[in-house]
DNA sequence: TAGATTGTTAATCGATTAACAATC
DNA sequence: TAGATTGTTAATCGATTAACAATC
């Protein structure tokens, strides 16, 4: 019964449309309602609760101040989480300017590059040298990295990042990442899925054109 | 019959490592082999391939040069394709720098942004002011967007896109878009996806410490 | 009460994997 | 030939959906 990757986002997904839902007032959700908003059916909505022990009142639906605080238990998002990001290229930087993590209370703490003309200060962070990213990981206990760094250093970096006591990684270099058992992986490759669309788009095109 | 999304994107990833493979000089592959630098099973690539009509010989492999050619067919490859930007804002622009798509004879062609002083000129790229979208998508018959608006505005201006012509859409807005049927969607959430490294991690840690 | 919505079970669907006969 | 690898079929697995009894 163990769930899977997608039900944990779409645990996300629920999160971020009830607090909207929230800030325009709302109190309560019927499964429907949130289905609608996020995209899925009712019944995906209801077993995913229920997978995860929430439940609501048979004919009232679920308060969504009770469910944002369930959800934000089972996500682990009563405690600040604190990442690293390593690669301040134009990705990377980019990443570091992003406002959407605070909000969930991820803060990128640091920064690491081995590029010297990158280090220095991005905004409030500090980009430091590469090679001090294992002492000051294992300085705070950091445990999540971002790794924005060229494909064909993505693998040793990541090597690296796992020895220093990094478990869980977001990848954006285009490349499989080969790491040992017991530390998670999330790789992004935006033009592997711009490709997609592409695909997609040439293909329906072909149908129905 | 119809091949799903996680096949696809599969594809493009054989094609990524087989493009390596090919730079350090091999001429052929097991479905054993590939299945390992992809992370898959060879029962996964055997089948995958199967699916779209391709095939190796029995006790040889599969020809990287041929396979390369027959997957760039399928995925479209062949022809240059074009697509816009819209929103240059910090993730936007990190995205026009971005030089993974060349590779894929992908181009981005044009860039949008209702901010004037995020218009003119980003490297090679214009950046025009956002009311001139649906003119040149019109007239350059593009039909696949990226979107890296601001989340508030990422459905108006999904809804203006589709309007204009546009047919597939890269969203990078923490948002499920609603949009008519016919048009694909991709959504990369680099918050959720953050969320969930952070949740697995949480969970891993947990059980085995 | 009648009506609506949950929570859960069972049915369906699709995707992945295993296995093995064909064959190079 | 013997051995190895493909291509495909069947088995498995997991995830989604449908349906409906429980109940507010």
């Amino acid at each position: 019964m163990i769930p899977g990757r997608n039900a944990i986002l779409r645990l996300s997904r629920y999160r971020n449309v009830l607090t909207r839902f929230k800030a325009l007032g709302f109190v309560k959700v019927f499964s429907d309602y949130l289905a609608d908003a996020v995209g899925v059916t009712s019944s995906q909505v209801r077993k995913d609760f229920s997978l995860f022990g929430i439940s609501g009142k048979k004919r009232g639906g679920y308060q969504i101040d009770e469910l944002l605080e369930k959800l934000s238990g089972i996500l682990g998002k009563n405690e600040a989480q604190n990442v690293v990001l390593v690669g301040a290229g134009n990705l990377g930087s980019a990443l570091l300017k992003y406002r959407g993590f605070g909000k969930e209370d991820i803060h990128i703490v640091a920064a690491f590059d081995a590029d010297p003309s990158k280090q220095g200060r991005l905004l409030d962070i500090a980009v430091h040298p590469f090679t001090q990213v294992a002492a000051f990981v294992q300085e705070h206990g950091i445990k999540v990295a971002i790794l924005a760094v060229p494909a064909e250093v993505a693998q040793g970096v990541a090597e690296q990042l796992v020895a220093a006591g990094i478990k869980g990684i977001l990848n954006f270099a285009p490349v499989t990442l080969r790491i040992p058992q017991g530390v998670v992986v999330n790789s992004i490759d935006v033009a592997i899925e711009l490709e997609n669309v592409l695909y997609y788009v040439h293909a329906l095109q072909g149908k129905e054109a």
